[in-house]
Order: structure tokens, then C-alpha cells, then sequence
DNA sequence: GCGACAG
DNA sequence: ATCTTGTCGC
């Protein structure tokens, strides 16, 4: 709506945390949390990789059947950026990266998880909602430590989880991924519900901490940054999506 | 002023 | 996030 406040792609690297802040404001107030309707075909993860001291990208998606979770696709962006990153404001730094791997991709995923949060913020506009607002996509967070809120620990068996909550509403779930693990932190980001995102979250973890969609989101970018991989948008096998 | 603080 | 080896525990 606002040119100077919506236009990632252009802006986002000049921005100021005053002028960031408005930006969540205004994307909140479009933030949709009801259930999801339509079924899950596939879901994407996504994630970024960095080089040390370095303003250079690795950012990609990879696209997974569901239930299976086996990857099916990815699509990868080298690009670059200045914003700093800021507690609270992760996405104007990762995702002017991440809507270039999204554009690249020609169908794309029922389900997006990212990693990092989505309304597990103070405004509720964590690196998943803004993105989802952003593009009208179905996207949730799943985030390795807290951001914000308060919660109890959930038990020490994998499957059990407490409620995150931030002046005296719900806003995420403390999931114990694993047995005797540090739990993660999941939330809808935008077009799902609360209770959606911990749904699917706990059909995505698999054998490790993290669920797999960000698991194998983070592994491919990497083999990116480390050249095994190579950038743009490319399937896997043939005839697992059809 | 002090503590907290996604990636 | 990234840089890195060994080490403790189920």
C-alpha cells in the first residue's frame, strides 16, 4: 500500500528500526489466523546461509510432499544485504532473499515453515507473518529459542508441549521435538491457525529436533554456499509430485 | 539502569 | 548465523 513502506525489494536495506517498526504495524493489522482450509500437498522450508563477515546470501526453499516429507524440489537465490540483524526484525533481512526464491518457484507450496517465527513477536509480525502477509501464502515458524513470552517447560517426552503466551494471550507452542532435547519454538504465521501450526509442525518432525522442512531447507542452502549445489529451481526425481 | 534478545 | 574438536550421555 505505502511505497516507502511495503516495497522490500527496493527499501528494505535503508530502512531504519523506527521506520521497521510502522512496517509491522501496518502488516499486522492484515494478518489472517483462521484454520486452514484447503489440504497439505506439499510444504516448503526455508532458510538462508551466511559466510562469516560477509553481506553475501545463500537463501532457498525446498519443497516437500506431504504427509511423506520427501523433497521433491528447491530453488535457490544468491543475493546480498545490509540490514543488520536485529532481534525482532529478522525479516527485513532475510526476506527480500527469500521472495526471489519464492518468485523462481512455478507451483508453489500449500505450506510454507521458516525458520525463525511467526506471531511468537511483540508485534506479531515475525519473519513468517510478514512474509505470508506479504505474498498471501500459508506459513508458520519454528524457532530454535525464544524470541518473546512466557511459557513453562513441557515435558521431557517427545510430543509434549506447553503454551507461549504474551500479555495474556497465546500466541505459539513450546514443542518437545525429541526426548530430552532443547524443545523448538512454533507458530502460525499467516492463513493458519494457532492450533494448524502445532498440527503440522508435529507431522514434520521426523527423527531430528528440527522438522524437516527446515532441516533439509538448512542442509540444502548450505551445500549452496559451499558449491555443491547450484542456484535457481530444480525438481528432484519425476514422479513423486504427480 | 538492567536484563532479554528468532537468525 | 558462522567458526570448530572433542566429549558426555541416552
Amino acid at each position: 500500500m505505502n511505497s516507502i513502506t511495503d516495497t522490500p525489494e527496493s527499501n528494505y536495506d535503508m530502512l531504519t528500526i523506527t521506520e521497521a517498526t510502522l512496517i509491522q504495524k501496518n502488516l499486522r493489522e492484515q494478518l489472517n489466523l483462521k484454520p486452514l482450509q484447503s489440504p497439505i500437498r506439499t510444504i516448503a522450508g526455508a532458510d538462508i546461509s551466511l559466510s562469516l563477515y560477509s553481506e553475501t546470501v545463500y537463501a532457498g526453499m525446498v519443497i516437500l510432499s506431504f504427509p511423506d516429507l520427501q523433497p521433491v524440489a528447491y530453488s535457490l537465490v544468491k543475493s546480498s544485504t545490509t540490514f543488520p540483524y536485529v532481534p525482532g526484525f529478522l525479516a527485513f533481512r532475510e526476506i527480500p532473499s527469500l521472495l526471489k526464491v519464492y518468485e523462481q518457484i512455478p507451483v508453489k507450496p500449500d505450506v510454507i515453515m521458516f525458520d525463525g517465527n511467526g506471531i511468537i513477536h511483540k508485534r506479531r509480525m515475525g519473519i513468517a507473518s510478514h512474509f505470508g502477509v506479504l505474498t498471501d501464502s500459508v506459513t508458520m515458524g519454528c524457532a530454535k529459542k525464544k524470541l518473546t513470552g512466557q511459557y513453562e517447560d513441557p515435558g521431557e517426552n517427545r510430543g509434549e508441549y506447553s503454551l507461549l503466551t504474551d500479555k495474556g494471550e497465546t500466541i505459539g507452542y513450546v514443542l518437545r521435538s525429541k526426548n530430552n532435547v532443547k524443545p523448538v519454538f512454533i507458530s502460525p504465521g499467516h492463513n493458519m491457525s494457532l492450533d494448524d501450526s502445532l498440527n503440522i509442525a508435529m507431522k514434520c518432525i521426523h527423527k531430528y529436533r528440527l522438522p524437516e522442512p527446515t532441516r533439509k531447507a538448512h542442509e540444502f542452502v548450505n551445500l549452496f554456499r559451499t558449491g555443491e549445489l547450484k542456484e535457481g529451481y530444480h525438481e528432484i526425481g519425476s514422479l513423486q509430485l504427480f
